[in-house]
DNA sequence: GTCTATACCACGATAGAC
DNA sequence: GTCTATCGTGGTATAGAC
């Protein structure tokens, strides 16, 4: 594993990039390296498999999640890390417009037709729903569960129903009541 | 177009079916042949192209819903109307859990690979949307359009974390709570 | 209207020279 | 480690006999 280059940094971000726009089964092995700048056949060398790659993007977004996860704890109060979250999910919503949320619909696509591999997809959404549920609990919720759930719902449904009406408000108004909600606790 | 045998019904059936269960792209039209016990090359002079298949498919789910929503018409209760269709959303939860929602899943998929026949499935969640804001708005509400949004984000976020995290008891919870939130309205 | 056989193409993956 | 050429498979769609 010479780290001579860049390489396979580069693949993970066009797949990333591309997986999200276009979709899973849609896009070819041939989308990624010219995207990247690697010719074809060297892709073997860094993933032996497509299931190899897409399991690459998933663990270097759950690794980017946990980052910032970790960079709000920083903040004593709870309520304002949820606000963090949704502030995050506010900068992208031009883009959840467009080609849905870069998790929830890997998730939806890997679980139909790729099984084996989408459990590491619909473990990070456990995952971010278990922080979600972290957070209502340390604000001393005893509903944190059913909060949690709620809030990871909204999230995602939001997504869904913007891309569907290709309508960045959706998002942006399903945002702003979630923080209202939470705001009055 | 002679009414001899029901073999465009039967397309249509399987072909919802599959690709809901396995995603549009990972559905063959040899699947669709095999499942409704017609001949591959025959499937051809129902439908020229794949395309045309899954317009059927969403033009008969509209169909469908539209006559629920005139069946449910009947009752003048609005609240009673939503519980209907949050009913009708309760029972089909163990099937959402597994494969997502037949409607939500489907326009991810197709927004992404398929946009020319995409509108029809987007066209078909505009509509249940207005539908669900009616609602509110025969009862009074001046937030319908807000609480619209807020419901139908809800029955399809909750879709895609129970779908995630195979877990049907999802939908049910935020269903009771959706049933709790308009009645208490 | 029905069905078999097949053209044609795109993709995942590999072989093997360098 | 890098890259070209290509194999094999599986899919959409069509040709054309019945």
């Amino acid at each position: 594993m010479g780290r001579v280059s860049d390489k396979r940094g580069r693949l993970i971000e066009s797949a990333a990039k591309l997986f999200h726009q276009a979709g899973f089964k849609d896009t070819s092995i041939a989308d990624i390296a010219e995207d990247s700048g690697v010719p074809l056949g060297n892709v073997y060398y860094y993933f032996k498999t497509k299931d190899e790659m897409v399991t690459a993007v998933i663990n270097q977004r759950a690794e980017l999640f946990k980052n910032w996860a970790q960079e709000w704890e920083i903040n004593p109060d709870p309520k304002q890390r949820l606000f963090n979250l949704l502030d995050m999910q506010d900068s992208e919503k031009e883009e959840i417009a467009k080609f849905g949320c870069p998790m929830g619909s890997l998730c939806q696509e890997l679980d139909k037709e790729r099984p084996s591999v989408a459990r590491g997809a619909d473990g990070l959404m456990g995952w971010v729903l278990k922080w979600i549920t972290l957070q209502f609990q340390e604000m001393g919720q005893t509903d944190a569960d059913k909060y949690g759930l709620q809030m990871m719902s909204a999230i995602q449904g939001c997504s869904v129903v913007a891309n569907a009406l290709e309508d960045p408000k959706i998002i942006e108004w399903e945002i702003e009541r979630l923080k209202a909600w939470i705001k009055e606790m």
